[in-house]
DNA sequence: AACCTCACCTGCGGGC
DNA sequence: TGCCCGCAGGTGAGGT
């Protein structure tokens, strides 16, 4: 579910209750989302701590403690994280972190694929994510190196959280939409102007999202359990069969690394190679 | 090495 | 009404 601006979104709003908390009392509900072998070692690893930020890095988020650990939360398809009244259950809540001004800092997940864990070291824990798109560290010469001779599908590669951090089966639509590139493109065949046009419709899909506080399609919230706005703004994702915003004709959907890609066929022609 | 498929979970909506 | 199927924003293990 939750992409870059999801996660940035719930970053931002859960930010300014938690900075400065100390979590008093954690209670796991469900053992499954810790992705640690032993229970006990979470625990201990954030009890009678202080969170000193909160930080996001592709689409995980960073909860860095004042006992040198980080707590590191990644939401999965469903994964909520949401701060509120300690009685306030919400609907598949995994654990409960009863924070030292009265709040709690809730994590529900109703497919239960989202993981926490404690990390002694968050940047080696994270150490295969690729770049951050937004900001100067994705460059196009380093878009260049990860696509050439590749003939892995565009899309596949925009979803390899090794090649870039962040992107999901949404932004990626809308990003092969603006750019105009059929989704199952041989990477190493798009051009530099291709690729160009492709990072700059990457970053304007990712950094219009965050405007929009996110994309609710059924699950996501924010920290206070507002829906996203962005999609109402949607120009490919989830558009089957319905027109193109741009030229009328229907969008269609294939299916591409095990995911449905939506794309329209006309202003995405399909490669010569396929 | 590069790429693909499936498994992991729960719920929902469509077709019969 | 109810069953069965496919589908859903995420990885990550295991196969070719």
């Amino acid at each position: 579910m939750p992409e870059l601006p999801e996660v940035e979104t719930v970053a931002r709003t859960i930010r300014p209750r938690l900075v400065g908390a100390t979590i008093a009392d954690v209670e796991v509900l469900d053992p499954l989302v810790i992705r640690m072998p032993d229970v006990a070692a979470f625990v201990d690893g954030v009890l009678g701590s202080r969170v000193l930020s909160v930080v996001r890095r592709g689409k995980h988020l960073i909860l860095e403690l004042d006992n040198r650990r980080s707590l590191m939360v990644h939401l999965g398809m469903t994964g909520r994280l949401t701060v509120g009244g300690a009685d306030a259950i919400p609907d598949h809540a995994r654990l409960r972190f009863s924070l030292s001004t009265g709040e709690a800092l809730w994590y529900a997940d109703l497919r239960k694929f989202g993981r926490l864990c404690i990390a002694e070291d968050a940047s080696r824990y994270l150490g295969d994510l690729g770049p951050e798109p937004l900001g100067n560290e994705l460059t196009l010469g380093t878009l260049l190196k990860a696509i050439k001779g590749r003939r892995r599908p565009i899309k596949s590669l925009l979803l390899d959280q090794t090649v870039l951090a962040g992107l999901g089966n949404i932004y990626a639509d809308e990003a092969l939409f603006e750019a105009g590139i059929h989704p199952c493109t041989p990477s190493g065949s798009l051009t530099e102007a291709d690729a160009a046009r492709l990072l700059a419709a990457v970053r304007n899909v990712l950094t219009q999202g965050i405007a929009n506080h996110g994309t609710t399609i059924s699950d996501y919230v924010d920290a206070q359990g507002r829906a996203g706005q962005n999609q109402h703004l949607l120009c490919a994702y989830g558009r089957a069969g319905r027109p193109c915003v741009r030229c009328g004709t229907a969008m269609e959907r294939l299916r591409l690394a095990g995911r449905s890609a939506c794309y329209c066929p006309v202003c995405q022609p399909a490669p010569e190679t396929i």
